[in-house]
DNA sequence: GTGAAAGCGCTAACAC
DNA sequence: GTGTTAGCGCTTTCAC
């Protein structure tokens, strides 16, 4: 630390400035071979002095290995993907990979532009959340010649490995849970994400599991934007407005269903008496609501571990080839307090 | 999209795929100088036929011109690191600049470690949150040879530039509201985090503020981990159990304040008659509440999008000099329904 | 409008 | 344990 240099430095600067040669100062600098513990000190020192940052880009060039590892996700906005990378970074914490993240907001094509220019990087793998993808998407994907993995879902085939949960399962036992406890009016209540394939799958799932007990949906309403509290209770209304009769309210994702949880409760409707809600997700953030919402578990923490040690099986020096390439977690549902019929 | 190939495709192999020399192809790629159309297209054919994507390495080995931005954020848990997140993305979008983003979780050794990698890419630009940081780190920025914006707070020295509010005038500030409203009994429930200096520069400036009129607070509280809406109902309950006699209460973010404000009205508290309160950040999540609490907004996607406007000026080609390198944001305090005590 | 040569900063492979 | 040589895949520069 020692100037403020306009041109970047260089091995050959260290070198210069320890006098000893840019091999060696780039084998200290790796921990790679071996060094006398006297040359190590003096390269390091003279490194540290002159505040050497070491340039990956030629790094990498040289010996076409790259520690990125491509993450793609939807979006940031909601808890679910920070807490499966967060499963990611854990997993990563102690290899030399590194996540890289790009944000597709559940557009296809931004999909394929980030997916393009993460590639042109060269990362060691990727890690992408579905399993629906367009036809560029998936010939990057499948002629990447790096370990893939696709999460969050496994309702498909993945290109290479895949980690995630049954999100049609997870509708089918929600589905059992409500009419387990006798609820039988049923309504719906979801974001409208045409692109959001897993919310569609649960859906799916959901309707076929009523489906099962001769049951069907008596409603259901989409809507999309703003504050997820907020139009928790606006659908909430809306929907009871015009199907007074329904006693069950599946929402999907639990922070419209906290809202619709608050404003049931502002109406002084009986939960889960009169009228049973669940969610899906199990965020944490919700712990602190008057009720505790029935929700599904997803698992994201333990996807994005999971996810992380397939890429570093398959990056390592001697991949196990027994390691699964198809992981489905069972997620847990969890009745909270409001489903739970009081039956009789 | 021919084949599957084990090692990937490079300008030489596109080259001969359409017999045109690998600079000509390199030229189509980039849009840069003149190529005749009936070249173009032929290169822009072969390929896309081939499914070729550039080296963006060895690119920018030669170009030494890396279009990556590093960003340095301390967290992805919360919603306001996102919202700054996405201001940035939109600044950059018609640019050919890309943020890499980076966490550091409040930690400064891995704001050191993450900062250090990033940097060994060799971005064009930094945008990291806060002017607080250790030593190493502060040389690095300085020495880095690159635009540095510093985010999120702007009471103290940016390295090179800074966009942001003042934490310590928005803590005043609110200190000034609730006084004028008449409220005298004051506590305060913060997030433990000693190294968010934001948050302390608020708890300072909201100290201050009450000075000035002589007041004090009368308790604090701090806790840690664990669901915010979740804490903020306990430290609620724990800070009226021993002063009951509080009649506002000050909250660090709006989660925990949203927790405490279902904590009052569950306990059947008069909101904002008897108890007042308040917390920080704007956060659209919470529209829904029982209640709209009173709040300061921070800015975040503003902020971003300013921060990113810095980096895009001074990397382009005709830097304007008049940039200003230091953005101090008005944040808009709003009271809410939790603040505006009934007279008399 | 197109091509040939040189080199970006580093590391693999091999000498010593 | 240390140094030398070649070359990673592109772009810059300059020639045609």
């Amino acid at each position: 630390m020692t100037q403020s240099p306009k041109r970047p430095l260089t091995l050959r600067d260290v070198s210069e400035a320890c006098g000893v040669s840019e091999m060696t100062v780039s084998r200290v600098l790796r921990k790679s071979g071996d060094v006398s513990e006297a040359t190590r000190t003096r390269v390091l020192a003279a490194a540290k002095e002159l505040g050497y940052v070491p340039n990956q880009i030629a790094g990498s060039l040289a010996s076409q290995r790259v520690n990125l590892v491509a993450v793609i996700i939807p979006s940031l906005g909601n808890m679910v993907f920070p807490e499966v990378l967060a499963g990611i970074n854990a997993a990563f914490d102690d290899t030399p990979l590194q996540p890289v993240v790009g944000v597709t907001d559940y557009l296809p094509e931004k999909e394929e532009t980030v997916l393009y220019e993460m590639l042109s990087w060269r990362p060691s793998g990727v890690i992408i959340a579905g399993l629906e993808h367009s036809e560029a998407t998936q010939a990057m994907l499948t002629n990447a010649g790096i370990p893939v993995v696709e999460i969050m879902d496994t309702d498909g085939n993945p290109v290479d490995a895949m980690v995630g949960i049954s999100h049609r399962q997870a509708g089918r036992d929600m589905a059992r849970a409500i009419l387990r406890e006798g609820y039988e009016r049923i309504g719906f209540l979801g974001t409208k994400m045409p692109l959001d394939h897993r919310a569609r799958k649960r859906f799916e799932g959901f309707t076929e599991g009523l489906a099962r007990e001769g049951i069907e949906i008596e409603d259901r309403i989409f809507y999309h934007g703003g504050s997820a509290l907020l139009k928790g209770r606006e659908m909430t209304q809306e929907m009871l407005e015009r199907s007074p009769d329904l006693d069950f309210l599946y929402y999907s994702n639990d922070m419209i269903g906290a809202g619709g949880l608050l404003h049931l409760l502002d109406q002084g409707v009986d939960i889960p008496g009169q009228i049973g809600i669940a969610g899906f997700n199990g965020v944490e953030l919700l712990a602190g609501l008057p009720r505790q919402l029935a929700t599904t578990d997803a698992c994201r923490r333990e996807i994005g571990e999971a996810a992380a040690r397939i890429i570093i099986n398959d990056t390592g020096s001697e991949p196990d080839p027994d390691m699964p390439r198809s992981v489905t977690m069972k997620p847990t549902l969890s009745l909270g307090d409001t489903l739970r019929r009081r039956h009789g």
